[in-house]
DNA sequence: TTGAAAGCGCTAACAG
DNA sequence: CTGTTAGCGCTTTCAA
């Protein structure tokens, strides 16, 4: 049996669909007589009506589609997110999305050109990416003219909200903790530093911790590759190779951290023991992993919930960009020591 | 600018919206000149134009769209997925919808009735449950003759697709390897044991193994609380408390053994010197720890993937019901001893 | 090989 | 307060 419309609703309760049609949205400046109401209520938990959402979009041109688009976590891997970080994001951004009324609508960033098409195909009513570089793709969406929420992104924008973190600054508090501790060799751990990525924020915080400190930045101390439990344990051994001058290391991401642990205990060397570590993000593994991790700890929850929240208050017409800066903090666990 | 519709490029291109529609879809059955052809093609470039696929949806009652339920983790907890299983799960079911120009619609399960919901309103063209229980929203589900795909459940029905795992090997097999290590004494540590779940099928594999080896099955031994690290935390305290009398403990999760880990050495004990571990579902945290922990692997990826394969395959015509068993290994590492 | 026209299910002026 | 009407953008008979 096919599903009710609105016409057969209407049919049901003997008055027109617009009268169906207004009972059910509640339409601002449309009086309805509560009698009226009441049999078209009726009528439609007779039929179990359930409205299509696509007709609605096409007439009312709102989808309540949000639209999110996350990076491959590699170039070439297929999967988006094998970093937990994105799970997290995601299932608050859903959450916070559900409550309102909308759905999320998942994408991988496949070729750049998909930003757009997503929007487009699907008319999205609002877009939300994680991790987004200036790219002239990201420019098109300005044509669509629905609210861009960016997150963790330093591309400067006049119009898409943006929503991050204090990168530069995380990244000086977790060096300047090291420091602290009596630590002045100090090694520099992460994936791809990419010009204006979350990433050369982190960097650059190292470098003012550093400097702030009358220590020399050394390039011998940097370990750049991918974002990888993996690459972190290929670093141990590099480190040991040359010599392991470093104390203490800072990672740009805490899957870095655990697999310094992992890569220098295979080697027989002990954190903190034999070097100390913070890490970033504070993902849910940090407390997991033993020695726990000290790390910078953001809200990744609040993170999702916010970029969905920019985007109903766009959609509601609050004007004007929306900018947020999450708050951060060290929090001490059990991976650096004193020396 | 409005983005274009399929009648300006019809106009430009001087035909109709008819034939440029059979153009664009490749209509079969009908034959266009490929002169006409060329000319539509170039007024869709010169137009930029995206086609509307809500309208489309509309008049082809396909919408392109599956949708995925994932389960809350916890009653009562807000987020859908702590569990980096979901993540894993995820993404390779949204890489294989996304290579077949098919888009997930993500929803949590908020109340039961929501895969309804989701279905009828938005029309998806097929819909994925994960960790189904039985219960009548699930059957309200065959009205809408649509593909479904259970994933994880022991849920019986005629119709819906299913694809899992032999939990109940699983766990015979994960308790078998600690007897044939000298284990007699081993706990069995879980979240809540619903029926027909995937928790109880290992709990039966737990329980055919021991009796194999003609051990009798302790109640003592069962902690069964909810899938998370502080509940495994606590676990290790309660061994203690009651006097540890078991040498090993098979986990229905990783993120379980993880915490077990940790919380035996709060108290000064190790694993596997004074606890041997197996996990459950080798997500990829179960390398990172330390020690790492030997596990039952499976292959969450082909999860996600099958799944969506299944939908398609139902979709384009195939008859019948399909059901997977993935294959499941034990992988060992490190979190088990002899004895 | 092409086009005209009738919807898909819904919203939104505009009348009444 | 309620109904009429005209689409939203696309697909799909059916005729030409």
């Amino acid at each position: 049996m096919k599903n009710a419309s609105i016409k057969d609703v209407a049919k049901e309760a003997g008055v027109s669909k617009a009268t169906v049609s207004y009972v059910l949205n509640d339409t601002p400046h449309q009086s309805i007589s509560e009698e009226t109401a009441a049999r078209v209520r009726e009528a439609v938990k007779k039929l179990d009506y359930v409205p299509n959402l696509n007709a609605r979009s096409l007439s009312s041109r709102k989808t309540k589609l949000i639209g999110v688009v996350i990076p491959q976590t590699e170039p070439g891997r297929e999967f988006l997110f094998s970093n937990p970080f994105y799970g997290d994001l995601l299932s608050s951004a859903e959450y916070a999305a559900r409550r309102n009324g909308y759905h999320l609508l998942l994408s991988g960033s496949e070729s750049n050109q998909s930003y757009m098409s997503i929007a487009r195909n699907r008319g999205v009513d609002g877009i939300i990416i994680v991790g987004a570089y200036p790219t002239k793709w990201l420019d098109e969406l300005h044509e669509l003219s629905i609210p861009v929420v960016l997150v963790d992104t330093y591309v400067k924008d006049p119009v898409y909200h943006t929503i991050g973190i204090n990168d530069r600054l995380g990244g000086r508090m977790a060096t300047e903790y090291l420091i602290k501790n009596g630590h002045r060799s100090i090694a520099f751990v992460c994936g791809q530093i990419e010009d204006q990525g979350v990433v050369q924020k982190r960097y650059q915080g190292y470098r003012d911790a550093l400097e702030g400190a009358g220590i020399k930045v050394k390039e011998e101390h940097i370990y750049s590759g991918n974002i990888s439990f993996e690459y972190a344990q290929a670093v141990a051994q590099e480190m040991l190779k040359r010599g392991k001058k470093e104390t203490a290391a800072f990672v740009s991401a805490d899957i870095l951290g655990m697999g310094l642990i992992k890569g220098l205990r295979r080697l027989n060397l002990r954190v903190p023991r034999d070097l100390s570590i913070v890490g970033f993000d504070d993902v849910y593994l940090a407390k997991m992993c033993d020695p726990s991790l000290t790390t910078v700890h953001q809200d990744i929850a609040a993170k999702g919930t916010t970029a969905v929240q920019f985007i109903l208050d766009a959609l509601s017409g609050e004007p004007g960009k929306q900018e947020k800066i999450l708050p951060i903090e060290l929090v001490e666990r059990e991976s650096v020591q004193k020396i």
